[in-house]
This record gives C-alpha cells, sequence and structure tokens, in this order.
DNA sequence: TGTACATCAGTGAACGCGCGTTCACTGATGTAC
DNA sequence: TGTACATCAGTGAACGCGCGTTCACTGATGTAC
C-alpha cells in the first residue's frame, strides 16, 4: 500500500491519487455536468466499484477533491508571497492568481463554493478552505502592519476592534470582490456573456484590490 | 385561457401561473436539490405531465421562473432609485437590496447565476439579466454624471473612453464586489460558515462600495 | 338554440435511463511458523 | 525456504430508484352552421 507498483498487476498500487488524478482531469475538460463516477472510473482505468475501498462515497471523493482544489489555489497565492512586490501589490497579485484560477477551473471552484458537497461532513474540506482564507487575510494583515508604520493608516486602533478585526473587515471586502469577479466571469455574466479578456479582467481585479485596501476608512 | 376560472373544474385556468408560483415556493423552502418537476405538479395539483402543455421542458420552466427572479431583484432594485437619496447612497442601498435577495432565496440566485440553465437557450431570460445590470449601469452613470459636474472625478474623458465605458467599468467592478458577498453569505463562506448578521453585511456593502465608486482613478 | 366537431388542457400509467451503490466473488499480498 | 491462512484491493453484474419525458386517453371549451 505505501509503494506504488510500476508494473501492471492485479493491485492498482496507489489508486486513490490515480482517482484524483483522473477526477482532476475530468473536472476540467467536462463541467460539472457529466461528471459521475463511472467515468472517473473508466479514466483511472479501473472497475466501477473500486473506489468504494478508499472512499465512503461519491460525495467523500469530491469533498477530498475540493480540499485539493483549495490547496492548489492555496500554493498559488503563497508563490505571490514569494515575489519581490509591496503589500498592496501582492494583494493585487493573489487577486488575479484567485481569479485565474477559477477561469482555468470553472468546474472545480464550482465544486469548492457549491453546495454539492456538504463541507460540515468533511473535516479535510473545512480545514483547507479555512486555511487558504487565512493566507489572504495574514497578507492584509502584513499590508495594515506595514501601513501603520507607513502613511496609508493611522496607529490608532479604530471601530472594528484592533487590526486583526480590522484584517478581518477588509479580508471579506477584498475576497468577495475576487470572488465575484470569479463568479461571474466563470458563469459567463460579465461582458454579456463572452469571455472577458485578461486585460480587462487583471483592471478591474487591480482598481478594485486598491480601492478596497485603501479607500476604506479606518 | 384568458380567464382563470375560480369554480374547480378539469382545466386549470392559468397553470402556468400556479407552476410558477409553486416553484417558487418550492424553491425558497427547499434548496437546488429535492427540486423536482414532481413536487412542483403536486403543489400545484397537477399532474405530472400537465407542465408539458405549457413548457417544452423542465429547463425551460426553470429559465422562465430564472427570468422571473430577475424581475424580483430589478423590482427591488428600482424601488432603492425611488427613495430620496444621494447617487451614492442609492448605489449603496441597491447594494443591500441585492444582497438581501440573494440572502432570502438562495436557491433562486444559484438558479439564476449558474449553470442548471444554459441561457444561450433562452432569450427571455438573457434579456431580463441584461436588463438588471442595466439598472446598475444606470445608477452608476447618473453618479458619474454628477460627479462630472461636483468634485470628485475630473471631467475629461478618462482612459476608459468616455462615461459610458468608465459606468461599464465601474459597474462590473461593484457587481462583483456585490454579487460576490451574495454568493459567499448563501454558500456559508463568510464568517466560518455561520450565517453573518446583517449589520455586519450592511457594513460590508457600505464601505466597499464607497471605496469602489470612488476610490478608483480615472 | 341545439348539434357536430375541432381543439385545448388536463390524467394516469409506464417507459427509459443515468447513476450511485451493493454483493458475492477472486486474484494478490503479507505474515506466522 | 516453503506452506497455510488472513486480509487487502480489485472485478463484474445487477440492483434500485429518482426523475424527466412520452403516450394514448378523456373531459371541457369554443365555434360553425
Amino acid at each position: 500500500m505505501e509503494k506504488a507498483s510500476i508494473k501492471k498487476s492485479y493491485h492498482h498500487g496507489d489508486l486513490k491519487k490515480a482517482l484524483h488524478a483522473a477526477a482532476l482531469a475530468l473536472i476540467s475538460e467536462k463541467g460539472s455536468r457529466g461528471f459521475t463516477l463511472a467515468e472517473i472510473c473508466k479514466r483511472a482505468g479501473v472497475s466501477i466499484a473500486a473506489p468504494y475501498r478508499h472512499y465512503e462515497s461519491k460525495e467523500a471523493l469530491l469533498a477530498s477533491l475540493a480540499a485539493e482544489g483549495y490547496s492548489i489555489l492555496d500554493a498559488g497565492l503563497q508563490r505571490v508571497l514569494q515575489e519581490d512586490l509591496s503589500h498592496l501589490e501582492k494583494l493585487v497579485e493573489m487577486g488575479k492568481a484567485y481569479v485565474r484560477f477559477a477561469v482555468a477551473n470553472p468546474s472545480m471552484l464550482h465544486l469548492m463554493f457549491g453546495s454539492s458537497v456538504n463541507k460540515d461532513n468533511y473535516a479535510e474540506l473545512d480545514r483547507a478552505a479555512k486555511n487558504t482564507y487565512g493566507t489572504l487575510v495574514k497578507q492584509v494583515y502584513e499590508f495594515l502592519g506595514a501601513s501603520l508604520d507607513g502613511d496609508a493608516v493611522s496607529g490608532a486602533p479604530g471601530s472594528f476592534g484592533g487590526n486583526l478585526a480590522r484584517a478581518d473587515f477588509l479580508s471579506m471586502t477584498l475576497w468577495s470582490f475576487i470572488h465575484g469577479v470569479s463568479m461571474l466571469e466563470i458563469d459567463r455574466h460579465l461582458n454579456h456573456g463572452a469571455p472577458q479578456c485578461e486585460e480587462v479582467l487583471d483592471r478591474l481585479i487591480r482598481h478594485g484590490t486598491i480601492a478596497i485596501m485603501t479607500g476604506i476608512p479606518q
């Protein structure tokens, strides 16, 4: 079970990973539609009953898949943090990374944020979601800290009960904006249904992010 | 067909309206789950085959329902325009109306914006969606016009190619934000899954809207 | 004003199929001795 | 080092059921004459 066998054998080796990969591939090719367990199995080269050795149900597999979605998204955000940019520019780039992830994996976003999986029942998924949000809050907090020693925001604790509360408030605002851009774009509501060109999206993200981060009073 | 019969009769009178009402009631009671044609029919007191005299398919019924959703939402936005408020305050209140509609009718929002109905195939739905967006753009345009004669924005046409293009850009930004708040809230991602109290949502909407409308450079 | 007839708008039953899940099974693998 | 046996991880077939859709029908309604 620990080591994946290379040669073809009755036992698969690491079916869990293979199912993940197959589902991941399918979810980007097809929409949430036609995303059946049967097809995942076929793609993984395994019979239709095999997944039940590893997952309790289809929903459990999807939950696990959604959690991986959060990991991938979070990795993208973390990559931005490595770059040599101002705190504000990092937030702009995180927004772009988020939207780009959404555009590249629309069905994954639906899976992660929609109601096809009840995330109350899957602790791993819940943790992954909170973790990703935490990455955003942390960077907003960094931005606020820098600003406190700088000029954009006054040093006195404001009406939101300290910087952490303020970071949370700003994060929710910013997240809502970025999430909204993503959802409207992948559900084809921006630009009268035609996919928006990346340049327009980037400008939208940049201006919205800067306005939110610098325009909300203490 | 034109006049609804009051007494019980073999013919229903206005089944189309009755199906709409039943579906509307069901969609708010249950989620998108369990939202079956059979239940709509049962609720409307009619056999399961009856809707096919009025709609080509279930999807057509849903499309019609979604279009009505846009009408209701638009009516809510229009009501705000009647109020005696500044242009900016109207935008804030429109945002609140949008989010309140979403919170009150989460499944309707999923129906309107999700992919369960292909809106390319239903002109009525497409029109309704564009119409609602138009209400927002119009108010943003009003705001810009007022500002042009005022102080917030300089009078020269900016880099977005005129006021209409600028209104469109600002509208998309604002809409994304408001839509994001709605989606995150109804999919239980804000506040770690617990429903957000109205006061926090209102503060989010107010500050986000003002920041976006006044903080984005010409 | 009554009769014949076309059409409309329902009914009830059944069809069909997609799809998740279960079951008895079997080959592969690991381990005790 | 080989044998016996438990356990693991697959297979193939079928089940079951939810649910949209269709079909032949029938009662109600409107209209021509």
